[in-house]
DNA sequence: GGCTACCGTTACCGCAAGTAACATGTAAGT
DNA sequence: ACTTACATGTTACTTGCGGTAACGGTAGCC
């Protein structure tokens, strides 16, 4: 029938699709995102236009490539996000969790969030903002909705909690990829210290001696 | 005498660098990050080589035209940063400010951000993560040293501070792309809003009733 | 054997970055 | 006035990438 070919055929589509994908992988956390087409193809063993024929366009690949990892550290996140305890502890959890998938691979994290930087030919590189953007937004929601769900906030729950989620998450990355560049702390640190300004020390503390008027 | 040639030509080449700029800028902001080496020649009147004499590359060029924006956007941070208030609204005045460079000129703000997005033929765009990341790192690095000169927070007050800087930095910014995605508020209610996340709102709000174990 | 569908290739197009080599105007040195 | 030197501009080219068209085997099905 054809049904079955069908299935036989989408199958080995699949798994094809699986091996450039992780050939892919290879060569972009070797030669950055500068990676062309040609050397990928070359990595997997074969020419571009079967690349092309799998994923369409260049686009169409960083998109397939850049889902795997953002799905895996989604996950992780949400695990973190999700534990039952306490509030504090679990934002904490999170913030590690995070540091630590960066830190743990920032080959991945870089290729992520700051495309066409590699390689020292920083010629054109992946397509950026359009699929990087996306990790960040997901990410975002996705607390948004934590928050929504387990924070009382009154009347105006739903836009705080956005408001909230995407913020918290900005402030998460800004943060990891400064301490990624300089490295100024432990990991656990700056987990503490982030929390801190979240729970509020910022205003609670005092104004420093000898500062301008009043 | 020498020197004096000298510092004609100077001035005249900084002159012409200026309007190659400006002309820069108008194919940019018309066209998207995505403009073409050739595009913004012929805008100035001038072709190629000229603009690699001037520039060196793509990327001196985008550096430059970044440069420009981002100063202009830093020094009325400043200013918002820097007024004689209360600590609160010193960061709502901050925010708002930022929150309104980015509504006002969205196109300049997407340029600088999330280049090589622009026009409906995303091809190879700028360079970005190179030289967008600066905007974020300089704007941490400066409220960084704000926070540690004006707030007291004892013995680890470097360290916090920087992180903060950067970690409230990539806050806004990550909920400012939003906002300015989405709109789903006013600009007045988003620097609420993240004001009162700073402000601890987060830590003190209590538990929503049936929510999970515990 | 012939037909179709798939997997793969070579060879090409278009286009943009970047460069080399050449032309020209203009100011100073003699 | 003639030459030298230099800044300013040009045309024409190379290189390399994304993307595609057209062709070539090789399985199964009739």
């Amino acid at each position: 029938m054809e049904t079955t070919q069908r299935t036989d055929q989408q199958r080995s589509a699949d798994r094809r699709r699986r091996e450039l994908l992780e050939a892919a992988d290879r060569v972009v956390l070797r030669d950055g995102p500068g990676a062309s087409m040609n050397a990928i193809a070359a990595e997997a063993g074969i020419t571009k236009p079967i690349l092309y024929r799998h994923f369409g366009d260049k686009g169409g690949l960083y998109a397939a490539l850049a889902k795997r990892h953002t799905d895996a550290l989604l996950e992780a996140l949400r695990a973190a996000l999700d534990a039952p305890a306490e509030r504090r502890e679990r934002v904490e959890a999170t913030l590690d969790t995070y540091l630590a998938a960066i830190e743990a691979r920032p080959q991945v994290y870089r290729f992520l969030m700051h495309p066409s930087e590699g390689g020292p030919q920083s010629d054109q590189g992946f397509d950026v903002g359009t699929h990087s953007t996306p990790l960040l937004r997901r990410m975002g929601e996705e607390l948004a909705e934590v928050i929504e769900e387990r924070v009382d906030l009154g009347p105006a729950s739903h836009l705080l909690a956005r408001a909230w989620g995407h913020g918290i998450v900005g402030m998460m990355h800004a943060a990891g990829d400064w301490w990624l560049g300089e490295r100024p702390c432990s990991r656990a640190e700056l987990v503490h210290a982030l929390a801190d300004l979240l729970w509020g020390r910022l205003a609670a503390a005092g104004d420093k001696l000898g500062g301008p008027a009043f």
